[in-house]
DNA sequence: ATGTTC
């Protein structure tokens, strides 16, 4: 180990991490070249393709990058739009609006989407990000302003994405996907910091807000393959120890390095435009409520991607170094002061969004200051899957799941029925407990808690 | 996560 591992968690957490392989891949990447103070794993940690899920690792410019840091589903993330609707409001329409919203974006394995894009524009999107949406009418000036990276991350290069990644990809941006992607319309159940959740224009119990769950679909899935079946052989070539096969990685400054590095940047891109085409429906949808929906006030609250690896600056041995930041199923979560957080909120911290499973809390935090130090500024990215799929499946037949969500108060609609007991609450572990930890660790502090009242699934 | 073993 070139580092020692630090592993955020109470002591249900960490036992459950050390029932399946969590610590010993967070071991193994405490072995890659350039890997600076610590390999880390947030509290909703598990095992994952070579890097644990919730793990964060950084490298110097004399380091690696790592297709297995960053995950299969480029740019998965989260992002959180208001309204200033109440429940009591929302409450006689809500059948109306999610059969509106599952009808107006496509969701499910495979899915494709109502638009389609050439290969000419699928480049632009995907060097622009959001920036694009924000000039094709897609997005309002806003959107852009309250996403990581402003939805637009500098050096995606699509020459270096696979024809086969664009093919699948292109049909299927403005589409929800599968797994635990979502769109949830949510309740404000409890608020923890009055000040803070103001900024965000969170401003009262029962107020509706709208969750939205997805990432790079088939484009990013494609990419990450491509890329690790490139490094394999590099990962050789430039003499990398690799203490498992799943963690191929190369010199950041290799030419393969770079090469992922750029593609990756344009998956996180398609990542960006995806949330901004679903939250332009999710808009539209609520026509159900209001024919003009501008009055609803639906504001982008913040975006933020929990499976990237970026190119940040960090204080390591007393000096400021560019580190490659690995956030695998984990949340950038700068404190308050820094440049990268938006004017609005730059004071109180960058917003983190911490989904729950499907039927549970969701909350929204701040990353703290300090936490810098404690984690390259990083914290946890949602409940964490705590039992297997096929477990799952078993555990929770479709039937008793429905009339059990029902009886909470909690409408869903879903492309597939094994997608919703696979995803049942209690597959995941206890998100209250995730962001508890979380705040303790001093990672990031709790501003609100949010409960489900309608699911949209893939 | 994913045209879920192209």
């Amino acid at each position: 180990m070139k580092v020692p591992v630090k592993i955020y968690a109470n002591e249900a957490l960490l036992e459950k991490m050390q029932q399946d392989r969590t610590i010993s891949q967070a071991i193994n990447v405490s072995k890659l070249p350039g890997i600076r103070k610590f390999s880390m794993v947030m509290p909703d940690g598990h095992e994952g393709y070579g890097f644990p899920i919730g793990g964060v690792a950084a490298f110097g410019e004399d380091g690696v990058i790592s297709p297995g840091g960053v995950g299969y589903d480029i740019n998965c993330g989260v992002r959180l739009v208001r309204t200033n609707l109440t429940m009591a409001e929302i409450k006689p329409k809500l059948n109306a609006l999610l059969d509106s919203m599952y009808r107006n974006v496509p969701s499910g394995l495979g899915s494709s989407s109502g638009f389609r894009f050439n290969m000419t524009a699928l480049d632009d999107i995907t060097k622009e990000g959001v920036r694009w949406a924000v000039e094709n009418g897609y997005a309002i000036e806003d959107d852009f302003e309250y996403c990581e990276e402003n939805g637009s991350i500098a050096g995606a290069d699509p020459s270096k994405v696979s024809k086969e990644a664009k093919s699948r990809g292109g049909k299927q941006l403005g589409s929800l996907g599968s797994g635990n992607h979502f769109l949830e319309i949510e309740a404000v159940d409890r608020v923890f910091d009055e000040r803070s959740a103001k900024r965000m224009g969170i401003v009262r119990q029962g107020q509706i807000l709208v969750l939205i769950h997805t990432g790079s679909r088939g484009y990013g899935h494609q990419t990450c393959s491509d890329y690790l079946q490139k490094m394999e052989s590099a990962s050789h070539r430039y003499n990398i120890d690799l203490p498992d096969r799943e963690l191929a990685a190369v010199p950041v400054t290799s030419r393969e390095g770079e090469d992922y590095i750029s593609a990756m940047r344009s998956a996180a891109n398609f990542a960006w435009v995806n949330r901004q085409l679903i939250t332009h429906m999710v808009r539209k949808s609520f026509g159900v409520i209001n024919s003009d929906f501008e009055k609803l006030d639906m504001k982008l609250i913040y975006d933020v991607a929990h499976n990237i690896a970026k190119k940040e600056e960090h204080m390591v041995d007393g000096e400021n170094q560019t580190l490659y930041v690995h956030r695998k199923g984990a949340t950038r979560a700068f404190g308050a002061g820094s440049k990268f957080i938006p004017q609005e909120y730059r004071d109180i911290g960058q917003p983190v969004l911490i989904p729950g499973s499907m039927g549970t809390a969701s909350y929204v935090m701040l990353g703290q200051s300090g936490n810098d130090t404690l984690s390259f500024g990083s914290a946890a990215h949602g409940a964490g899957r705590f039992m297997s799929r096929s477990s799952a499946r078993r555990r929770y037949p479709y039937e008793g799941l429905m009339s059990d969500l029902r009886r909470r108060g909690i409408q869903v609609r879903a492309a597939s029925t094994d997608t919703v007991t696979e995803e049942a609450p209690g597959a995941y572990k206890d998100v209250d407990v995730v962001a508890e930890v979380t705040e303790m660790a001093g990672l990031a502090k709790r501003v609100a808690r949010l409960i489900p009242i309608g699911v949209v699934k893939g």
